[in-house]
DNA sequence: ACGTGACTATGCAGGTTTGCATAGTTTTCG
DNA sequence: CGAAAACTATGCAAACCTGCATAGTCACGT
């Protein structure tokens, strides 16, 4: 194996589990079940025990979205309100509704503060940057870091009401409203 | 003690727990430390064990949200949409900014299809109460189910976003929006 | 008064989790 | 080649959680 690739292969299946057993099922036993490391060799990767590996796990959910967004900006608003939705949708396809946002399952089961607090600065990243995006993409600049915080709010709400009632019905409610609504103010 | 306060003191606790802590965070060594009661009688409570607690904690949530929409039937659509979200800026003043809402902690961090499916309940009948009081309120009935399903996903997240933030900026402008935009379509 | 059901008090068993120790193996690089 | 660094393998301790057992106490109704 590669140097670093058992703790990015770690890295990768805290995100995962994250998604879809929350911040207390992400155990080492769990992760390393799923990505297939050694029990003995976790804190020699994490030297930080559990809190450096969702540390290191909400870094990557925060980039990888953060790195899906910035390959449209240039693109008309609605596009670009599209795209995060899309990068939830597949998430949700991929498997079957049954995985939400590591980011999310992190803030609402956080016992250290310093946790919820790198949670907080992804989501506001994330903010700034749909929010700069927008404006890029023809939206009027006084309402940009509104409708940034209404699609974040809304998609992280429309993610869980999915897969708590198992139906794509309110993911599919809020996804067009969103379009429809940066397509009116962005025109 | 009055019969069966013991059981509903549990109950309320577990609610304040699963908002402030998550799901793993809610045991019952958590929630009688909370509450007062006895180690022991914890399973003459609750005979079914953890899920028991939590299914109560789950309906006392959802039915606490119900009632307080009940009560502003037939108020004008942007009023009813003004209690909902004032529903949470409580929560959120009167814990600052460290609880959020139970039914998502379960969504997020739930083990048991059971529980996520229960989740699944409250959260379709917020949407379908809500969906009914807007079209009391003034609101174009095609619209109601797109509206409802935004206004819960968005508050949601707003919430999450606020917590993790600890900042009441997300809030407020998703608020904002939210009220704006239903006074508009039911004008 | 008395019995029954509701409740308390204490404790235990089996499992899981984190964090670490110790020893052995593989890889890498001078 | 040879040594240092990276990594594996196994296991252990302290803490926690759930679920239950056992015994004792209190309250209420008849």
């Amino acid at each position: 194996m590669a140097k670093g690739e058992a703790r990015s292969r770690m890295v990768a299946g805290a995100v995962r589990l994250l998604a879809e057993k929350g911040l207390e099922g992400t155990s080492f036993a769990e992760v390393l079940a799923v990505t297939g490391g050694s029990r003995g060799s976790t804190y020699h990767h994490f030297p930080g025990g559990k809190n450096e590996l969702i540390d290191a796990a909400l870094d990557l959910a925060g980039a990888h979205a953060s790195a899906a967004l910035e390959a449209v900006r240039g693109r008309p608003a609605s596009e670009v309100i599209a795209e995060f939705l899309a990068l939830w949708r597949h998430l949700l396809a991929a498997t079957e509704l049954r995985a939400g946002c590591a980011v999310l399952a992190v803030t609402v089961a956080a016992d250290e503060p310093d946790l919820l607090a790198h949670a907080g600065r992804i989501f506001h990243d994330w903010r700034d940057q749909l929010a700069s995006l927008l404006v890029e993409g023809g939206l009027e600049p006084g309402r940009a870091p509104e409708l940034a915080a209404l699609t974040i709010a809304a998609t992280e709400g429309a993610v869980a009401l999915a897969r708590a009632e198992k139906s794509w019905e309110p993911f599919d409610l809020v996804e067009s409203f969103l379009v429809a609504e940066t397509r009116r103010a962005s025109s």
